[in-house]
Order: structure tokens, then sequence, then C-alpha cells
DNA sequence: ACGTTTCTTGAAATCGATTACTGAAATGGG
DNA sequence: CCCATTTCAGTAATCGATTTCAAGAAACGT
């Protein structure tokens, strides 16, 4: 009956919502109403139009549909490095929300080069994508602004953005770092060192700002080299704070913490007996290091979801008002810190 | 003489190209051509509409640009895990030739669901991306096919794909697994067992196959436990193979190994001394573990670049021929796998 | 000086889906 | 049974950039 059905489109000839309407004997309005579930369409013709759908695998573009509605269905996700544990963990958590929700995930690595940024924040404005989390290599990019000005709904994440459009999730930073030095204080250290991100990365000159007050309010002189939040950097803040007789190190992020390992075993020192140790972020591999690296968690995954949250909250329209959240580290509690149960071993 | 300046445009008002082509006293179609670098424009007339773009900040919407060029500057990333370190090193790679050649990157992320995959590689056709490197959960998947058919170009990286227009970049895994095996013979033991990851996977086979035709060339019995590829299953596989007596392990990635270092300190043994381990891929971490980790490595950077590198050939249109390349591991020998040093320091 | 070729530029069609508007049919109330 | 209201579906405009086609201007050779 019907002439000669080709199961396979013969390539290169991508349907268009017309053939389809054509083939089911309505107008590509009536296919289109199908396809986003407009109600006003009877039954039998839905139906009938759902059966063409499926029975030439229909897919419709894109492109077109983001170009006629003003907007691609898509989530920019702009982080500095997708290598590191800590962004990665945001990501997998963004593309899972974004997933469920229709959403799909542009990913914009910006190698903590403002430059790469600016040129990341530029194509997420040119691809009008519906909204974008961002954690900024710097707090004032012009761009940001351009991008809200068009209407894409943004997020900070982990570092805040200095648009006061956005909305954003953040970690208490301050509050975190303190802890960390703290606890390492409580231990019986004095020379307590920290090893810091570049200053002008938000995150890094909070944790200082924590680690210092924490310093100054039990009497100790602030020891502070700073890295560039890489291993390389890790390393070589290392060096120097051990040099200048550190005896307990709070690190201020994952990437750095491997840098200061090594640095540790480089100068044949044990980490937990000659060297105490807190790294902030927890990484996959904290538990792996001998001893386990003691640790002030970001609760990454629900700080992700709150993110796509916020965000699909002002997509769908249901937000004015601009929105922040705090959430707490968690401090894990493993070997590295004290020396009490390496002293013991060791003899 | 302008009339009052807005250097800021007034949000909501996208600025369209005809907007420049007025200011600029020309046709869209002359600005159209500046933007593209065209040759058949006047040296005036392309530096007077040069200069009304960069006053206005105009930003051409790429959305609409696709449509008419049928084809999205976006390369789709297909893999099974981003939080696995191995994923997301391919996918630092692949973003980082796709940035420098003015390409998007999508991220795809399928948890190993051949649900969630087909579902992804309907969106890659849907958005007419220029071209997608997979990593597929299944080879043979007809949505790739469909894919290929709309025209995108497509790599298989790391597990091979049925379709036979595809062009792949592969590691060689029976032999990298066969290398790993016969180290850990050559050590001596005769009880070594394989934590392989699902069969359904492609490089879980082909990993499966060397380890035992390693086996079998020797005269031993293969040992195989099966995991997930991921961190619980590769705990739950060690369990297994450590109650049936086997005194060295070879795992087939690296997420199952951190289960096996975890199982092992679980039953009190002590990797390098009590058991011996030779990981496949080359995690960050493996160097902080206790012993350090012995591990077979991908070069993971090359096999990106060379998978982008096939990509952009063909979309340059100088390729027609299937293209496939294959890597070699690179064994890294560190502690985990000879008993030697460990014991020295044992006494 | 005139025909021919080359260089620039503009007008208008195009990509494919969505949606405002409009009209026809169906339903319901009095 | 007729008018008002609702439901359903089609026509055509629209999103914004690209590109074909054609025409006008300039350059060139004889």
């Amino acid at each position: 009956m019907t002439p000669a059905r080709t199961l396979v489109p013969p390539a290169h000839t991508p349907l268009r919502i017309n053939d389809v309407a054509q083939r089911a004997g309505v107008s590509p309005a009536t296919v289109s109403r199908v396809l986003n579930d407009n109600l006003s369409v009877g039954q039998a013709t839905r139906e009938k139009v759902q059966a063409v759908i499926d029975e030439l695998g229909y897919r419709p573009n894109r492109v077109a549909s983001n170009l006629r509605r003003q907007q691609a269905q898509m989530i920019g996700v702009v982080i500095s490095d997708i290598e590191n544990p800590h962004f990665t963990a945001v990501v997998r958590a963004v593309e899972d929300a974004a997933y469920r929700r229709g959403y799909r995930v542009l990913l914009c690595n910006t190698d903590e080069q403002p430059e790469k940024q600016r040129a990341y924040l530029g194509v997420l404005t040119a691809e009008r994508v519906a909204g974008a989390i961002i954690s900024p290599t710097e707090a004032k990019a012009p761009e940001i602004g351009e991008l809200i000005d068009h209407g894409t709904c943004v997020v900070a994440f982990d570092r805040d953005i200095a648009d006061r459009r956005a909305d954003a999730v953040l970690a208490a930073n301050a509050e975190g770092a303190s802890t960390g030095t703290a606890h390492l204080i409580a231990c019986g250290h004095s020379k307590v060192g920290y090893i810091s991100g570049p200053l002008r990365v938000e995150t890094a000159a909070e944790r200082l700002r924590g680690y210092e007050e924490c310093m100054k309010a039990a009497g100790l002189t602030p020891m502070v080299a700073y890295g560039d939040f890489r291993y390389e950097g890790g390393a070589r803040a290392t060096r120097e704070l051990l040099a200048s007789g550190a005896t307990a190190l709070l690190v201020g992020n994952n990437l750095m913490a491997v840098g200061a390992l090594h640095a540790i075993k480089e100068a044949r020192l044990k980490v937990g007996r000659d060297i105490a140790l807190v790294a902030i972020d927890d990484p996959p591999w904290a538990e792996l290091t001998d001893p386990p690296l003691t640790t002030l968690a970001q609760p990454v995954r629900a700080m992700a979801d709150a993110a796509v949250e916020m965000l699909l909250e002002r997509l769908g329209g249901g937000r004015k008002r601009r929105k922040r959240q705090v959430f707490d580290f968690e401090f894990r509690h493993r070997g590295s810190c004290c020396n009490q149960e390496t002293v013991v071993k060791a003899r």
C-alpha cells in the first residue's frame, strides 16, 4: 500500500516539519503543536501525527527551533579547570540536573585565563544559552553584564560575581579556612603555614582572610606562600614554607595538595609525623594517601543542585528577586593532621 | 552629531545585523561578508563596517548563523563518566583543541546507560553538531548511524563503533593487559587475578582477552571477577579474588583500582608486600598511594588530539577515507607490583 | 572610445520551526 | 432551533544571518 517504505532515510535528506505535515495531511503548525504538547490539538489528529513522526523517525531541528524561540535549551558551565576534581564534580552534578530537565550542557573551560573567560562569555551570549553557571576567574568581567543584558540567567558558583543581578551559590570560605587553622593550632602547632591561591580569585582571598584572622586571634604570626591553585605552585609554596620552618600546613585547594605531598616526600619528611596537613577540597583520592588526608569538603553535589535549581526557577519565570545561598564546609578528620596515631605506629 | 550615544545597549535589545548595516550605511549582506572575512569587500567599506561593529559591540547571533549554515560549530563529546579521570582528561584535551579552532564543546555524559546514550545521540542529531567524539556504551547503537546519515563526522574514541563510516582512535587494550599480566607473572606470581569491567563494553572485553591469552600462554589458570568499572564493583571483585587466593591483581580501570585498594586495606593486607597490583589507566593520584601504584597509562592527550584532528580534517573536507589509529599503553613501573623494596623496608 | 573583464555591493530568497491571527466546526444554553 | 462560546487547525509572518544572483562601477586592452 504505502509506496516503497524507506526505513533508513536516504542520507543527506534530513526530514523537515513540512514533510511530516504533508504525510500526515495536516499543516506544519499542527505538527509543531503536537511536538510541543500544545493542548489545542484533537486526540485523533494528535495520534495520527505522532504515528507519522514515529514512523519516519522525525527529529525536529533544534537550531531552527532555538532561533524562533530566541533561546537555546542550553546551560553554559564556565569553570576554570575541568581536571580539578572539584569542578569535575560540579560539571557532573550540573549535567545530571540539566539532562533531567531537557537542557544541554555547553562546557567552557577557562584555564584560569581572563582572556579565555572573556571569549567564552562572548560565546555564551552569541549562542543565546538559556542560563549559565559561572565560577569566574575575575569577579568583575563586563561580559557577564552583557550576558545578563541579553536575558540570560546567571548563577555565580563558588566565586561571586560583581554584577548584582546574578544569583549565587557559595561556600563559607573564610569560616572553612578558619576551622582548618583552628584545628591545626589545637593539635599543638604554632607555625601553621597557609598555601594560598592567587588573590585575584575570590575564594583564595576569602580563605586567606579566614586563616589570618584565626592565626591573629590565637596570637600567632601568619605564614603565607602563594601558589597558583595547581600542582606546581603548590609544590613550590610548600618548599618555601618548609624552609621557613612551618610544622603544619593548610593547603588552599586539592591540586596544590598533590604538589604539597610531593614536596614533603622530596624533603624526606613524613606527613602526620613530621608535618601536619589539612587540605581544602575533598578529592576522591583523599583516603588513599598515607596517612589519609584530613580535608575540608564542600558539599559540591548539593551546591550544584542548588545552582541548577536557581537557574531553572528563573527560567520558568518563577522568581525575580536575587537569591544567594552559602554552604558550610564539612570537616573530614583523617590521619594527616594529628601525629598521635602515626607516632605510636612508628615506634 | 550622533544622536545620544548609548554605549551600553538598553538591555533586551540584542543588536541585529541590520542595525549594524543601517548604522554603517551598507546592506546586511556586506556586514555578513565582513564578519566572515569574505575577500570581496572593499578596504574602505570593510574598515567602516568593522568600526561600527566594534563601536556597538555587535555579536552575531550564532543560532541564526547555524541555521542558515545548516551546521552548529560544535563538537559533541559522548563519554560514559566525566568523573573518571581518564575521560576528564579526554574532555580537557578535546576542549582545548576545539577552542583553538573556534568550536564549542557539548558535553554528553552517559553514565554507562544505553538509554541515556541513545537520548544524547538524538540530541546531537537535533542540534546539528558538526562532529562528535564518542566513547560508546554500546558498540552498535543505530543512533550513531543516524547521526552520520545527517552528515555529522564521528570519531570513535577508546571504544570502537560498529558503523564502518566512523573514524577511530583506540588503545591497544589486549596488548596492554597482556603486558601487565606478563609483568606480574615475571614477578613470580602464579595466582594472578583480573578485575574486569562489564563485557558489554568493548575495552573490557579486549583487556580480558589480553589477560587470558597471557595467562594461558604461561600455563596458568585465569581468575576473573567482574566489576562495573566503578568503585563499588572494584571493591566487590577484589574481595572475591582475595577469597580465591589471588596474590596479584590486574585491575581493569582506575575507578575500580580505588575500590581494590580499599578492599585490600579492609582485609588488613598491604599492597606491594602481601599483594601485587597493576592498574590500567594512570590517574593523577597514582603516585600518592603507598606504595605508589604501578599503572598502564594511555597517552590520553595524544589520543584526544588525534581525534579532534581527524574530525577537523573531515570537516574541512580534506579526507573521505576512513582512518583508524591505535595507541600503545605505556607501562609506568612504580612500587605496587613488586615486593622487593617493600620487603626490605619492612624488616 | 568602446567592449570586456573584474571588483563591489545590494535585493531577495533561504534555512526550519514557532506562533499570532483567523476562520470553521463543534458544543452548549436558553 | 438558533446564537454564543469554545475547540481545533491552517495561513502567513517571524526569528537573524548567509548566499545566490544580478547590476553598477571601475579597470583594462585594443
